[in-house]
RNA sequence: GGGCGGAUAGCUCAAUGGUAGAGCGUCGGCUUUACACGCCGGUGGUUGUGGGUUCGAGUCCCGCUCUGCCCA
């Protein structure tokens, strides 16, 4: 048994770090696939391995840590896997940066040595983040901490590209791309984004409708175009007019003259892309370099001219005016030329979304170029499937909206990354007859010609591609592993709403494609966390708050309540940091109940005799209460519902009520020993409970909490996690002590209303004999602190007296000499308006024959056991006002 | 333009179709034998708006307003 005195406060520093250390020495993180217990896995959302702790992390990890942590209370044989991402762009844009700063640029530096920085890079900052989660105080497997770039992981890529590629589901072709020309790759189309406005809305950005006219190459006229990106006309390949367009009938079929370049380009007619309403109904094709055109190209058979080098400069093709110069230097240089040709024909303002990267910023260039592509529509079928029939299940369930309209309209998926720093595609190429092998290995011999040169592609895959294998990687795919046959299908993902596609779908595919099942039973997608103006944090509005300094100030404890105190399901946290000193309050809130335990402490005896009274039979069924609603909360994923039920239980009902009412046995100098042995029991006891309960929660104080508890053995991160049927439950134990609250309160509303010291003894004279008897057998503690009243019998009205209502009965409290009469009578009147609405609303309600016709009989007899009891307390109040106006 | 949310007390949020609740704030009282980071009591609502279904609507259906997000 544990003794001593409690200090004062809960060190919440000492704590985390105390306990912290003690559960990695002891291992009890560490998951075991040939334990038993039924499987409860989880892998983790890899932060960027160069990242450090956000909200938004915080907020990830600490649901999934308490789910984790309740499982592994519950019995389960729990997995929670740790890990990090390479990040390919964001991390290899960092590195570059760091470069440019020392005047090196990467290019010159070569692809060996920058990686080598990179590396060094890595291997210096990502000790950072998985300390950060660590403070936070989750309970992750680290022995089972995963890299994406592990060599095992790496050779799962390798494996689902190879196995993709054997199936004719990955293809290499030369396709319209989004090319980011600073980091020089090319991107998917989910990391193109957009400007917004302060709605949040896509922003149009200002810019011009430049008109030109091409020449007729038959010298009979011109045709004017007009475009946003002017010098994209170098690569201009066709115009097209609506094939209806009675302006244009004569001009199909005819050419035009490109004026810097020796190029005839045609006139053609195309219905889908043309609007004749728009401009002047004609308009340029530059099928290398605009999404439309590039359609408009293939229908009719255009060359696609690429006119554009990797890092957006015009290539020779573009004509020996403009080659090396820049996109945008090219543009200027354009337009003056074609003014200086007499071609210019005006310029509109103009509004159109413009397309940036993600990542570097750069204005999205549109370019024709060989990439690697995932064929996506037989792969989105089967995931999409599995959400639809059930094997899947979006918490909550309207994201399965978001998920459902992606793979519905998926487009095939550009994987290849024109980087250094990632997975490199797993081809070779021979460079004597361009034969292309995809291996798991290097071959050493061109298949084709048997020539032994072969080089591998330069390129690197998408970071997405191999995090898309996560939930089976990190658990050694393609080995059939242990912990594959253990923890595989994982039991649930939790993760934002803002990657659902780039994520959730592409694990979802290749789960099920490449182990033929899905990665995991459930995705709960949890909130953004917004700042106190509910504005978006980020780092250029300023406006972020650091987990960091939060756990600095308040205790990881608190931080973690309050973010689960927040979490509602199916909206936006507003972040509101007065809530953090709220969870801190909470938490000295139980230590003070642990030093009132400690107060008493003496003399308890776990295994001594006991003699339970009612008031622990009371709080005994009301924590069994608590525990059916806490672990429904947390089953139901509604995390903000289960910390509140738990605030209210130990707050509401076992420091209000039974610390209070524990007195009246502790302090009760006739009470037996086994008498007051069973009501510390129940104290402790009952701390015991929450401690178990909160441990989820609040991990370092419930270990604190549980250390200190006489009794408890070893970890509460390992103790069973309270089940209701332990807490049997008397109806006729919690009958009364309602009564009993109902008496405290009634007296206590009176006091307050009077302002009435609590020092002032009252009497109370009750009516009922019922009511009396119950009251009896608490006479020491309505004489107590709670309540400072005696109970008697009224036998005789006192003149003056305040009346309450007990359990339908009356009861009066004589207030001769203390308190005026008008303050009763005012203080009546404010009850009587309250109690004759109620009258009034229920009469109605009964009166209504459609009601007492249609209604369930069990409610309709509810009601009128409601109107009965109003109508009692509206006589009583009633009369006794009256009496007291009449007296005054 | 298409889709998905939200709108409830001053604030943040709850409420299987059955008399709208909690925490915080606010007001009043209290150095009461765990805790003033506390205790006790009170105040506060035409549930955005207009219709409909129903014995009964914050809840279900339709329209509108404002607001947030996703996609094009």
């Amino acid at each position: 048994m544990s003794s001593g005195e409690l200090p004062g406060a809960y060190d919440a520093a000492a704590a985390a770090e105390k306990w912290s250390t003690a559960w990695d020495e002891a291992g009890i993180f560490t998951a075991d696939p040939e334990a038993p217990g039924e499987p409860f896995s989880i892998v983790i959302p890899p932060p960027n391995v160069t990242g450090r702790l956000h909200m938004g992390h915080a907020l990830n990890n600490t649901i999934q840590d308490v789910l984790i942590r309740y499982k592994r209370m519950d019995g389960f044989n729990v997995l929670w896997v740790p890990g990090t991402d390479h990040a390919g762009i964001a991390t290899q844009w960092v590195v570059r940066r760091q470069l440019q700063a020392e005047g090196i640029d990467m290019f010159d530096l070569g692809r060996e040595a920058f990686l080598e920085r990179v590396w060094a890079w890595k291997e210096q900052t990502s000790g950072a983040i998985q300390g950060q989660l660590k403070r936070l105080g989750v309970s992750c497997d680290w022995s089972r901490e995963r890299f994406t770039l592990d060599p095992g992981l790496a050779d799962a890529v390798t494996e689902h590209f190879v196995q993709l590629y054997e199936q004719g589901l990955i293809y290499r072709g030369e396709r319209l791309v989004n090319w980011d020309p600073v980091d020089q790759t090319a991107v998917s189309d989910l990391e193109v984004e957009y400007k917004k406005d302060a709605k949040g809305q896509t922003e149009k950005e200002k810019g011009e409708l430049f008109h030109f006219a091409y020449p007729l190459s038959d010298g009979t006229g011109e045709i004017v175009v007009a475009t946003t990106r002017p010098e994209t006309m170098l690569g201009d390949t066709a115009v097209a007019v609506h094939p209806d367009d009675p302006r244009y009938q004569h001009l199909l079929g005819k050419t035009v003259r490109h004026p810097f370049l020796d190029r005839e380009i045609p006139i053609v007619g195309d219905a889908i892309l043309v609007d004749p309403e728009f401009g002047t109904g004609a308009v340029k094709i530059t099928p290398a370099h605009d999404f439309n055109d590039f359609e408009v190209g293939k229908r009719h058979g255009l060359p696609m001219i690429n006119i554009l080098e990797r890092d957006g400069r015009i290539n020779a093709v573009g004509g020996p005016s403009f080659a090396g110069l820049d996109r945008f230097e090219a543009r200027a240089k354009v337009k003056d030329e074609l003014e200086a040709l007499g071609l210019h024909r005006g310029v509109d303002e103009h509004w159109l979304p413009i397309g940036r990267s993600q990542r570097s910023g750069a204005v999205i260039e549109p370019m024709l170029s060989t990439q690697w592509f995932v064929s996506m529509k037989p792969l989105a079928g089967p995931s999409l499937a599995a959400v639809e029939q059930g094997f899947t299940r979006f918490v909550p369930k309207m994201w399965e909206n978001t998920y459902f309209s992606w793979l519905r309209d998926i487009r095939d998926w550009c994987i290849s990354r024109q980087l250094w720093w990632g997975h490199r595609i797993p081809a070779w190429y021979c460079e004597a007859c361009g034969e292309v092998h995809v291996a798991r290995a290097a071959p050493e011999a061109c298949s084709a010609c048997g020539h032994a040169a072969l080089r591998q592609d330069d390129d690197v895959l998408d970071t997405w591609f191999s995090s898309a294998l996560w939930p089976f990687s990190t658990m050694g795919w393609p080995e059939r592993t242990a912990d594959l046959a253990k923890y595989y299908p994982t039991s649930v993902l939790v993760t934002a709403f803002d990657i659902i596609f780039f994520w959730v779908a592409r694990m979802m595919f290749a789960g099920q494609h490449l182990t033929g099942s899905v990665p995991f039973k459930d995705v709960y997608i949890h909130a953004l966390i917004r700042d106190e103006h509910r504005q978006k944090m980020s780092k250029t509005k300023g406006n972020v708050v650091d987990p960091l300094s939060v756990i600095d100030e308040a205790g990881a404890d608190a931080f973690r309540f309050t973010l689960m105190a927040l979490a509602a399901q199916g909206r936006d946290i507003v972040w509101d940091p007065s809530r953090v000193g709220d969870s801190g309050r909470f938490l000295t809130k139980m230590w003070q109940a642990m030093r009132f335990g400690y107060l008493h402490i003496e003399g308890y005896d776990p295994s001594g005799p006991m003699e339970p009274g009612v008031y622990e039979a009371w709080i005994q069924a009301r924590t069994g209460q608590a525990v059916a609603r806490v672990r429904s909360a947390l089953d139901a994923y509604k995390f903000n519902e289960a910390a509140s039920e738990i605030h209210a239980f130990v707050w509401g009902e076992f420091c209000d009520w039974y610390l209070e009412l524990s007195k009246t046995t502790l302090y009760d100098e006739a009470a037996s020993p086994a008498r007051k042995n069973a009501t510390k029991h129940a104290l402790f006891t009952t701390l015991g409970v929450i401690a178990r309960l909160l441990h989820p929660f609040i991990p370092h104080f419930s270990e604190e909490m549980w250390s200190r508890l006489p009794g408890t053995q070893g970890f509460v991160a390992v103790a069973a996690y309270p089940r209701e049927v332990d807490f049997p439950s008397d109806p006729a134990v919690l009958d009364e002590v309602a009564k009993l609250q109902e008496a405290i309160s009634a007296v206590r509303n009176i006091r307050g209303e009077m302002e009435l010291s609590p020092k002032v003894q009252l009497t109370l004279l009750v009516d009922s004999e019922a009511v009396r008897t119950v009251l009896d057998r608490h006479r020491r503690t309505m004489q107590g602190p709670m309540a400072h009243a005696t109970v008697q019998p009224l036998v005789e009205r006192p003149a003056l007296a305040a009346t309450a209502v007990i359990v339908g009965s009356e009861a009066l409290i004589p207030l001769e000499g203390i308190v005026d009469v008008a303050a009763e009578v005012d203080r009546l009147a404010k009850e009587l308006v309250k109690v004759r609405k109620d009258v009034a609303q229920l009469t109605s309600r009964l009166g209504n024959p459609a009601f007492v016709d249609r209604a369930p009989a069990e409610l309709v007899a509810e009601f009128q056991g409601k109107l009965d009891a109003a109508r009692t307390r509206l006589d009583l109040l009633e009369r006794n006002h009256q009496r007291l106006s009449g007296a005054s």
